[in-house]
DNA sequence: CAGATATATACCGAAAAAAGTATATACAGT
DNA sequence: ACTGTATATACTTTTTTCGGTATATATCTG
């Protein structure tokens, strides 16, 4: 898994970055806020740290891991291109999200 | 493959987007210009397509592809969040770069 | 309709990735 | 030194994914 796309492409270490984006978390504690198996977290841990989207700091017994940026830049680079794409109508992803994810009909105040 | 983010973590499809960023194609310019398998290029197409990225247009026996903003959009959206680790120190990416693609060292001119 | 061209798909084998379970290592406190 | 706590890793199994090869489908040209 070289590149930082496939990182990024497994669910349980996005939630683990996002979880990091606030603030810096133990392994227990990103275990306990996403309902993981303490391996499991300790193993994503391990790939984000060598693929460089997180580094870690010794605290006694705990590592405290903290979200190291260049990974995340490479993906909003390659993403440039994309970006004129977009930028001229700004609501189209409201509306493909609200096509997508079935959420149940509003009933009130129909637009 | 659900998520938009497993859809680009495979490096023929993120060069099949790239490519299609510039101008909309058919099978077989893609296929020459990436050097690609016919079969490997449709599969891919087919991923992309069923998860959003492209859309088909028919013209006589080519299938002109051409890319769908949304999915990408999620992808940024998803990393807006983190974007104020970066926003600071604007050329960090360019000193990862550095480190990590080991580019043999210019010869002529010296920046 | 025949042949050519363009694209899609089915099938297979190999490789990668994920989760679970068990175990190892590191440090703290007594 | 011993025990408990926190984290890492090894091993195994299951599932997914990718590429290749072969074949099917579609549309053009004559």
């Amino acid at each position: 898994m070289e590149s930082a796309f496939g990182i990024i492409a497994e669910p349980n270490r996005r939630a683990i970055l996002s979880l990091l984006a606030s603030s810096e978390r133990s392994v227990s504690e990103i275990e306990r806020q996403l309902r993981m198996s303490q391996p499991s977290v300790s193993k994503h841990l391990r790939v984000l740290r060598d693929a460089g989207f997180v580094e870690a700091r010794v605290d006694a017994q705990r590592r405290v891991y903290r979200i190291r940026p260049e990974p995340l830049m490479q993906v909003e680079a390659w993403l440039a291109p994309f970006r004129r794409l977009w930028s001229a109508h700004v609501d189209a992803l409201e509306r493909h999200l609200d096509r997508m994810e079935p959420v149940p009909p509003r009933r009130g105040k129909k637009r």
